[in-house]
DNA sequence: TTTATATGGAAAGTTAACTTGACATTCTTA
DNA sequence: TAAGAATGTCAAGTTAACTTTCCATATAAA
């Protein structure tokens, strides 16, 4: 699972943490997103898909997961 | 979070366990979707969009939820 | 340089998505 | 009506998404 997170926040122009508080969740989130440290909950990826006027598709890359997906 | 999850199995003819194991889950973990138990893991979301070639965002829609969301 | 701002990331705790296993209920169909 | 097939649902266990706290690094500005 990539994702395209931190390139169109960076085109939006806004910081990890305006991001953050615009979403509900912690800087560490978007950080760890942005870095591949795990995948979004689903509400999450709605609500990023929303606030960037986008759909989960064209933000989140879903690629044939190995051993680990759930 | 609600789901179309059992009307779009049940129009492709397939018992909820044929779709569990299409999807490499388990049946209570279908049955469970489908009857708003609990919300999928973005994976398990991708996987049931694949399946039915559809979007997640025509399979799952997303209101903004109350003090339980994540 | 120093100072402030933005980001990286680790550790420990909580929670909910999922599994396994088991039994109960509903629906067919013989 | 009895039996099998599909579904409902619970309890207990695992795991990973997320929080909170904290410190480290990079960059820019003063």
């Amino acid at each position: 699972m990539k994702n395209r997170v931190e390139e169109i926040r960076k085109r939006h122009g806004i910081k990890q943490e305006e991001l953050a508080a615009a979403l509900e969740v912690t800087r560490q989130t978007i950080g760890s997103l942005e870095n591949g440290r795990y995948k979004p909950s689903i509400t999450l990826a709605f609500k990023l898909a929303r606030y960037f006027h986008m759909s989960i598709e064209d933000i989140f890359i879903y690629e044939e997961e190995k051993e680990n997906e759930k």
